[in-house]
DNA sequence: CTCCTAGTTGGTAACTATTATTATTTGCAA
DNA sequence: TTGCAAATAATAATAGTTACCAACTAGGAG
């Protein structure tokens, strides 16, 4: 069985028709989709799932670690295949992440937290902007 | 008169009441504000005011440079004086802004950016979590 | 294999933060 | 002082997401 169906499993949720759905979508899409573009591909198999299902799983598929959710400024936030701490290059033309293996937590910044004495919660560190070829898309026009 | 009120009167914009009060309250705040809370104080010395009235002007402001505006991932935007270019650790209790003078966006990120041709159009860096003061708050319960 | 029930679903209303619309009012230059 | 573009108040509309609830079902006990 899928490790991802596993997991749920695991953890006492059952496994349903529209979860495997959802992750089977997520697990073929090569960048990060939003609830919305999640719902409309799994409507094409499946026309009568309802978006509260999709993002209750969505959520609940973060929750248990088997999904990432990056959160966009100004955009709806988008899913992913969980593939461990990463921050983005996101791209607002076609929706693509390009990961950079680096976390600005640490160093001077994880010092000042010290010295405020601040206990972090979460941190959201993201680039927007085009990628290459959103870019020449535009220009091409 | 007023520096950012002269700042409006420059670009083109008339100075109306409804805005110097907007700007005496974040001026009066020692944290960033909700529009929300803004419109909250305001309605105090003006209850008539209008809540479209205060995001159409908090977003003016922002656009000419008198405020500045702090997106904050699954919560609303919060507004402050423009003090520059800054990242900061935002409670979530109180709403307090703490500002770190270190932007991300430099050394191996921004080769990176190079790297990939990517064409940034904003970035969003900021630590949520709980300040001093909210945790003894908390924890003397 | 069948039954049972806690967990799950679909459909839809509700909600939150924000923006659009529009008729009315007002700041301010002439 | 007047005229009118700009601004306002009130409210409808929007986007993204969550809450609610009656109906359904996955999967373990028997």
């Amino acid at each position: 069985m899928n490790s991802r169906l596993q997991e749920l499993s695991n953890c006492g949720f059952k496994i349903t028709p529209q979860r495997r759905l959802i992750l089977d979508i997520l697990q073929k899409s090569d960048r990060p989709l939003t609830a919305e573009e999640t719902a409309e591909r799994i409507k094409k198999k499946e026309p009568r799932i309802s978006v509260a299902t999709i993002y209750r799983n969505l959520n609940l598929l973060v929750e248990i670690g088997v999904l990432s959710k990056l959160e966009i400024a100004d955009a709806a936030a988008r899913f992913q295949i969980n593939q461990g701490h990463n921050h983005h290059l996101l791209c607002l033309g076609c929706g693509a992440a390009i990961k950079i293996g680096i976390c600005p937590l640490q160093g001077r910044v994880e010092e000042l937290i010290q010295e405020h004495g601040f206990s972090v919660d979460s941190h959201y560190f993201e680039i927007t902007g085009y990628c290459r070829e959103c870019q020449l898309k535009e220009t091409g026009k």
